[in-house]
This record gives C-alpha cells, structure tokens and sequence, in this order.
DNA sequence: ATGGTCGGAGCCCGA
C-alpha cells in the first residue's frame, strides 16, 4: 500500500528560506509540501534549489511582496482549473491540484486572510475579507457536494478548539479565536464533512499549537502559541491516516518563520 | 503592560 506524507507549511518567503525547506525535507520525508506566504511572482520562483531538494513536480500561484501559495511534490500532478476567485481579488490564497496516485487524490492548499486586529466587520475590512472568504468556501463545499479522496489544508489562521490556543478565556476576543471565526470555519468543515487529521491523533483536550508570535522575548518559555495550520481529509480517507508530525523544532530554527510545519501520513 | 518582531518593498504595509 503506497504511503504518501503530506506536509503543509507557511513558509513567509520561499526565497529566503529555501535552505531551511531542505531541513523539512530531512526530518519529515514528505512526498507533498503544500506551502503558503511564499512572496514570490511566478516568474522567480526557486525552481532548480527544490528540484534539487527530489521535487520535480511543482505548482505555485504567487504574487509580489504578499500571499502565495505552492505545491511541491514528488509524485506528478494536474492542477485543477475552475476553482473560485475568491472574493474576486485574484490574491494568490489558493491552489487546487490532482496527485496521479491509483485512483487520484484531490488537494487543495489554502491561505486564509489572518483578519487584521480588530475582531469587528464594520470597523477593519481586513476582518471582513477574512469572515467573507471563509464563508465563500463553505458555499464552494455546498454547491460541489462532500469531496471523495481529497486532502484540503494550510493556513487558516483560525484555531477553533479550546485547547488549539494557549488560553481559551484570554483569547476569545482575539482576531484568530472568536466565537465568530470559531463558527465559519466550523461550517467550512461541515459543510465539506471534512475531518481533522491532527485532532484524529492528538485529543482535544490536548494543547496543540503551529503557530509562535514573532514578538514573545521567548517563544518558547512563554508557549502562547496558535493552532492555525490544519490538515483535513475527506470522511472515506479518515481510516487511511497513519501518521502526523508537528515540527515543533522548526521554530527554533535560525531564521525561522512564525509557523511551524504540520504533516498528516495517509496509506491508501 | 496595550509593547513587541518579522519579510518585502522601496521610505510603509501586512502579518
């Protein structure tokens, strides 16, 4: 049974940080990386430093200076045609591709707006861009109906348990756990009867983060972290995931970025 | 206590 290990990974630069992707690469073996905030136009885009890494086939949607996101992968790939302009922006937040595994395997990568400060639609458009953008995509789920042998993941910026934030109570009325975030992403997920692949080993009551604020004196002493990076699998893969890794490492790191890798290992 | 640090662009913006 072929074993396939999906990572997913903002990366806030893909130039810059090139040579750490090879240290993902030797730690988690993955055989799929979906990348987001690569701030790169296509036309730059490091090709030849990660074929070198034993990714030939690739895919990227990216833009100057903001978004982006990628797909790099060992095994060939479509990328799919006709997925939504989300909100009508062309901002380069999401790639849809096809993996030619027997029987095809669905996977889409996305960048979710992080939403600004102000948890407040009226007041920071940002926030609204991210609530309407969240909303689109439960729509999207809705009107293709449940997807079959797919994979959807990235940054959501959006922990939505408990105990995917270092303090539920201090965090409610912060842009990334309100109660109004919390619900959207929460109707994405049903409405895509998607199911999540870490908190399928990890149990709720456990804290799991994939995320460190740039701004803590020390990350990690002070552990306030996020859970904003997921991995979801289709309801008929659910018995296949055999694996996962958060690679809490990755953000001590030299020159880090603020999220850390997340893999999911299915065996189909 | 209401700061703090990043990356990319280009003398701020978004995270």
């Amino acid at each position: 049974m072929p074993t396939l290990r999906i990572v997913t990974w903002n990366i806030n630069s893909v130039r810059l940080r090139l040579p750490l992707l090879a240290d993902l690469v030797r730690d988690l073996a993955p055989d799929v990386i979906c990348l987001q905030e690569t701030k790169c136009p296509d036309d730059l885009f490091p090709h030849d430093g990660i074929a070198a890494l034993g990714f030939p086939h690739r895919a990227q949607r990216g833009m100057k200076g903001y978004n982006g996101v990628a797909i790099l992968s060992r095994i060939p790939l479509a990328v799919r045609e006709g997925d939504p302009n989300w909100c009508e922006k062309g901002d380069c937040r999401h790639l849809g591709v096809t993996l030619d595994v027997p029987g095809g395997l669905e996977l889409h990568n996305f960048y979710v707006p992080a939403g600004g400060d102000m948890p407040d639609r009226a007041a920071n458009p940002k926030f609204a861009h991210k609530l309407d953008f969240v909303a689109e995509a439960a729509a999207w789920e809705r009107a293709r109906g449940g997807a079959r042998r797919a994979v959807m993941l990235g940054d959501l910026n959006i922990a939505p348990l408990e105990h995917d934030v270092w303090s539920h109570r201090q965090m409610l009325g912060v842009v990334s756990h309100t109660p109004v975030e919390v619900e959207a992403l929460n109707a994405w997920q049903q409405a895509g009867a998607w199911h999540d692949a870490l908190r399928h080993f990890v149990p709720p009551a456990e804290k799991l983060y994939t995320w460190w604020s740039y701004r803590a004196k020390d990350w990690a002493a002070a552990n306030r972290g996020r859970r904003l990076d997921h991995i979801w699998v289709s309801q008929d893969l659910a018995g296949a995931l055999s694996g996962w890794n958060v690679l809490k490492a990755a953000r001590g790191w030299t020159q880090a970025s603020d999220h850390v890798p997340v893999m999911a290992e299915i065996t189909l």
